[in-house]
DNA sequence: TTTGATTGGAAAAACGTTTTTCTTATGTGT
DNA sequence: ACACATAAGAAAAACGTTTTTCCAATCAAA
């Protein structure tokens, strides 16, 4: 390995010089630092990183925990995130805790050991436990070499002490209960996703009471986020012969699911049932019928988060978290068009 | 921070003794190894991970190069990477070079600079360069402090010196077409993937050839993977009028697309028109109607090309490269549903 | 001229480990 | 009782940088 010493005795020089030669940290002469470069070119010379991490105690890694890279969700956070953080020099250690806690535990206790500069979770731990897995955290992270940076994405851990880009499921539940509701539909089914609390369940119960519309347990399952699950919670839903004429999916993957299972039933959406996802995945636009859905800013969440993270690594966390909630909007598609267009009333 | 020094002093032992004791190379006493490990403990002791890769030149970190995770291919390949390598003790550093050979040669760059112990990179590089930049990256990982295995993932290096994991697209739309021209298709479109030398493309040539179809060259369009892509070619063989009762899509994505223009313009898959697609993604199963594919070993892909790295980084690489091609198969579904029953020809 | 600042560069310290070498005490076999 | 091996641990070298300190020479002001 051709090192420091060897270009410095080429040169001639000392490996002082040398140092400030490649990083420009100090004036040297013109044709001194040309016979640096000339002896650093010749020779094949490439700066050890190890050596430097040991020195600068930092490594411009940043770890990344996504709970599944599978579902069409975390892909486009996961890319923007890369993307933003190679243009700030900043490389991106990629875990897919795959649902599991006991492997969201063992990545971070993983990233925490190698010294990562910051770290982007998106935890999977039960509401009940948020607050003494938080503490934890914050012990472990504090613990660290070097206190180690943490923003939360999709979650809010804010009031728990952590710095959270969030979305928010409980108003997007809203927005598309309302949806269905405007579009006529009278009873409606939700599948919902588990671990979420005041989130899309709560939307979903407190459109129904604001609306005067009794809540049914019969008419709310509880799915994994696969499709197989969304076929398998509507398969179970249409064996209860509840009547529905609209449902609310807790997200596209399901949903996906949810269409195949009706369709297999022959029961037609939009006009015997209408169906609504979440998340607005690029599949919506091609399914039969295309699905409508909430979209949520995946680009725009992965990009809040790094920023976020590295505005932290730079400038140190705040005692008090930054907490952003993003938006959503409603994407109408076929899957709820009304069945009497609303404008014929007059 | 806390040391190694630190734990010394306090244990009342030199710091090699704690070294050993912490990595066990080397017998102590039993009441100093206590005396060591309270110390550790009552301080908090973590060992520095800057340090230890200097002395050992070595980062337990491997990079792995996609063309791009937003395609449903890819984020199986990677799950499985992550997971293979987090349980023989290695990180996995991600990159999306987004399809841009710009981007895919930063990235290497990077890796590179950065130390990583192994790469596995799905190249985006034409055919025509192939060669050259072959010769360019053995240079480059050469020229490393320390020599970087690298594994091909998808495209076969094989032949200018690098260990290669592949897919055989050739084999496989050999596999696709047969199925068409098997049910009856007479004339097939097909929407191929770019620079792909001797894949889908030859094979939908050489087995158009085999049967005797003349072959025409407005029915062969070029994609770009995403199903927009798929539906605008689409609309342009549909727009050329070409009488067409197959079509071969180079990729499920695009195939999405293909439904989808097909769909709108009222022509019915499979009785107008047999499609098939490639990879076989698990959307394929949730479409209208439900596409037909060659199966991809998406996971297996991920699977032998860690494996394979991570031998040559324990072991070195080999003098002649290793290579292996993955298995695909049909899938039949209702997109190639025969109009008349094969049989009922008897 | 003398003093004091400025400059270009060398020398040395530091980062926190692992690993090799060296020391001393404790056996063991004759 | 003597040489000799073994054991446990200390001391020191090494990994390849960055950064601080130091030195000598040049230059400007008094």
């Amino acid at each position: 390995m051709v090192t420091i010493k060897d270009v410095a005795k080429l040169a001639g020089v000392s490996i002082s010089t040398v140092s400030h030669v490649i990083n420009h940290t100090k004036h040297v002469q013109e044709d001194t630092r040309l016979r640096v470069q000339q002896a650093i070119d010749s020779l094949g010379y490439k700066t050890n990183i190890f050596a430097k991490n040991l020195k600068s105690q930092k490594s411009n890694r940043i770890g990344l925990i996504v709970l599944d890279m599978c579902g069409l969700f975390f892909p486009y956070v996961t890319k923007e995130i890369c993307r933003t953080a190679g243009e700030n020099g900043y490389t991106v250690t990629l875990y897919d805790s795959n649902g599991s806690f006991d492997r969201e535990t063992l990545a971070i206790n993983d990233l925490v050991e190698s010294s990562v500069d910051g770290i982007i979770l998106s935890s999977v731990v039960p509401q009940a436990e948020k607050s003494s897995y938080a503490a934890d955290l914050h012990k472990l992270l504090a613990g660290a070499q070097k206190s180690i940076p943490l923003v939360m994405m999709e979650r809010d851990f804010s009031p728990y002490g952590f710095d959270s880009i969030c979305t928010d499921s409980y108003a997007g539940a809203r927005t598309a209960m309302e949806h269905l509701i405007d579009i006529g539909c009278k009873r409606i089914g939700h599948i919902a996703v588990q671990n979420e609390p005041n989130g899309r369940l709560s939307g979903y119960t407190d459109i129904l009471r604001e609306h005067h519309i009794p809540y049914d347990d019969a008419c709310v399952l509880s799915g994994d986020f696969t499709h197989e699950s969304g076929y398998a919670c509507t398969r179970e839903l249409l064996k209860r012969n509840l009547g529905l004429d609209g449902l609310f999916v807790g997200n596209d993957q399901m949903a996906v699911g949810a269409l195949h299972a009706l369709q297999e039933a022959n029961i037609r959406v939009p006009e015997d049932i209408k169906v609504i996802g979440f998340d607005n995945i690029f599949i919506c636009d091609v399914l039969n019928p295309p699905l409508s859905s909430i979209h949520i800013a995946k680009r725009q969440l992965g990009q809040k988060s790094i920023s976020l993270l590295l505005d932290r690594i730079n400038n140190g966390v705040q005692p008090s978290p930054y907490k952003e909630t993003l938006e959503h909007h409603l994407v109408v598609r076929n899957s709820t068009v009304p069945n009497t267009p609303l404008h014929m009333s007059w």
